[in-house]
DNA sequence: AAGACTTTATTAAAATTTAACAAAAGTGTA
DNA sequence: TACACTTTTGTTAAATTTTAATAAAGTCTT
């Protein structure tokens, strides 16, 4: 793609983002200068994807004019993944859906057909619902596993080989196509929609059958070398040995899951403990995470009491985040966000035992309200993170060459 | 500063760090077209600071001219600090000390008076050697403590109340002068001039008194926050209930710095356990330490398992790290540096029992051979990252403001 | 050894930024 | 309330920078 259309695309990306912005704003965004920006902004108007929004107040000055995008021009493909179901939707530039979100069965463990099924998956919501193509900006994926962004490959799920999963995809059904890392986007959508707006430090903890960690640095997703970071659910800090799924033993994730959360409820009502929890179903998690969490709201001491369990054991990992990365907020989103405020103490007590008062008082904790639409809006703004950028990677040439 | 001049100082900047460069390098890595970048070239050619080298070897190409530093025309001025002793030197534009290194005597744990005796000895270094200002491209500093960079604030020592030490300090002394924590400055050196060159996601472990913890991500420094990023020495991971310095129980550095390394020695030799190991400096923990590490390196059996016990606990410490950050290599520098590859095995040890295969392998350890060095260097980059880069804050303006 | 391809340096053309100015509003003072 | 002064946006003109074109110097392939 030529240079304008990639500004064109950039300002379209930020108007994603931000509703609306005025010329001012788009021309700092874009490091560009206000004629370029105009002009630009006045060939998209022309060409229907961008309208006048009407004036700022103003700030002590002339009045800006607002720019905004047209709402139904662009559209965004998001699907997200996890071990069993497979969800996809279309969204519009205001985050909205426009068609249904469907739930597809695709299973990932040990399934070496995961690739063709999910391109299989997509062709059959395109089909189903009619989209052009030439309206969509691209298709956002977030799935479970060890997923390398650059290389576009998934090492735990979905087997390609050394074949990026994203290029074959984008060949297949000729759209840009991104994948990432479940817990990334949920960092992604807190980043750009939810509590993490505008902040440029943030951990954003995934609770889910595992703890996922999304890290946001200098106002970007940071992913590792190899995509990997955030591997929170597996930091060794326990001493008991229970058996991880990992083959290691004192991870988080043995004591600090939703699932421990259940296990834990379980055992309680084996064990006769005072609650009105009753049968809890062996087959469906979900179900038995909501009955949990649905009783602690409602005052149940023995679930609130396992949920501060739980909490505490999250709290000392991010005493340990807190150390490393000094972030300015710490963000408790994902499934487990549901339970709310019943996090707080727990939490905020184990970050107090076991960071320097220096360090906790710099971090905010809050529980996110974005909840579980969290994974959906994150592939979109995935797409659009990268819509305006040139994907061709620059070769890297060497410096400090001897000299003859 | 004028833009030209920032960009000047710019290419002055990239020659000190990376020797010669042609100018195409120049402009790759100022972003800035060839033809701007050799018009300054041959500006800072006339006026003696830059000269050409000679022609690199072709790389397929017509051979590039390369262009060098002058060697005596400018200086950084450099100050490490640690608890009692300051040492200052001053470098050139090859990395090297052309003025004498000085230690003075200046304590810092409660001294209300460090900030006006850190200018004096200043004073004292520029004057005995009869350095010029104009010929100095700036002040770096390094210091033990929480240190915020951007406020200039040292919180744990050298009180300035709500004043920046480096602002105070160039107004003394009409110098830019920038402040750094010292843990940070011996990742920079690493990431400047050793093990950690070109890298991009490094951490550098500085082994001390304490275990301290630069960052460099995505190829800069980080932070964190508030400057508090990288307390390693006091990340929450043992149950022994040893007392750490800074009140809690269970920091690393209960278990794995070099005075912990100390008191094993002393232990060992009051249980009379074999070993040509023989009475320690209760005085000199630099001493204590040398005599444990040159025996070790002579194959004394309880120095290297005493050794082996720390670089393990160390380990433990670095696979919690590789699971958050997903780095490419970790960096054992600082003092500890000189043990050399007896950290190795253990460290390796503590690893592969504590991390996730896929993850682990991605990492690669390295010993420093920088050394003691490290940090007075170190004090030198942090200026020269610096120069070139406008200092002044852009005020930054909300968006997504009201219709009206 | 000739022609095709690479890379750097110089120059001319195109595009962008900066600066200057005009327009529209807020602020302050007599 | 009128009028001068400041702030911010939008437009036009001048200056600068980048991109493209071209020349120069060298490597590589057949």
């Amino acid at each position: 793609m030529d240079k304008i259309g990639l500004l064109k695309k950039g300002i379209l990306k930020h108007l994603y983002f931000n509703k609306q912005l005025s010329s001012a704003d788009l021309s700092e965004k874009l490091s560009k200068s206000l004629p370029v920006v105009l002009k630009l902004l006045n060939e998209l108007i022309r060409d229907g994807e961008v309208m006048e929004l009407g004036y700022a107040p103003s700030t002590g000055g002339r009045r800006p004019m607002l720019y905004t995008l047209q709402k139904n021009v662009r559209y965004v493909l998001t699907v997200a993944m996890d071990q069993v179901f497979t969800k996809i939707g279309l969204m519009n530039m205001e985050h909205e859906f426009v068609k249904p979100v469907r739930r597809y069965d695709l299973r990932l463990a040990d399934n070496p057909e995961a690739l063709s099924g999910l391109e299989a998956l997509i062709q059959d919501y395109i089909k189903i619902n009619h989209i052009d193509g030439a309206t969509i900006a691209g298709i956002g994926i977030g799935m479970p596993g060890f997923v390398d962004v650059e290389k576009g490959i998934n090492y735990s799920f979905i087997p390609s080989g050394e074949h990026s999963i994203a290029e074959f995809l984008e060949e297949r059904l000729n759209l840009p196509v991104y994948i990432d890392n479940d817990s990334s986007l949920v960092a992604l959508s807190e980043y750009r929609f939810g509590a993490a707006r505008k902040r440029k430090n943030v951990m954003v903890v995934n609770m889910s059958w595992g703890v996922g960690l999304g890290i946001i640095i200098k106002g970007e997703l940071f992913r590792g070398n190899n995509g990997f970071a955030g591997e929170f659910s597996h930091i060794p800090i326990f001493t008991s040995n229970k058996l991880c799924s990992c083959g290691k033993t004192g991870c988080l994730e043995t004591e600090a899951s939703l699932l421990v959360l259940i296990e834990k409820a379980k055992e309680g009502i084996r064990n006769g403990k005072t609650t009105n929890l009753r049968h809890l179903s062996d087959t469906n998690p979900e179900e038995a995470y909501e009955s949990i969490v649905s009783m602690a709201l409602k005052g149940d001491k023995f679930c609130i009491e396992i949920i501060s369990e739980i909490g505490y054991n999250i709290g000392r990992g991010l005493a340990i985040l807190i150390h490393i990365l000094n972030p300015e907020l710490i963000i408790l989103s994902g499934r487990g966000a549901s339970a709310g405020k019943l996090w707080r103490a727990p939490i905020q007590q184990a970050i107090n035992e076991h960071s320097i008062p220096r360090l906790a008082e710099h971090t905010e904790i809050e529980i996110s309200t974005v909840g579980a639409r969290d994974e959906l809006l994150g592939a979109a703004a995935l797409v659009m993170e990268n819509f305006g950028k040139d994907r061709r990677k620059k070769k890297s040439k060497g410096t400090g060459i001897e000299l003859i």
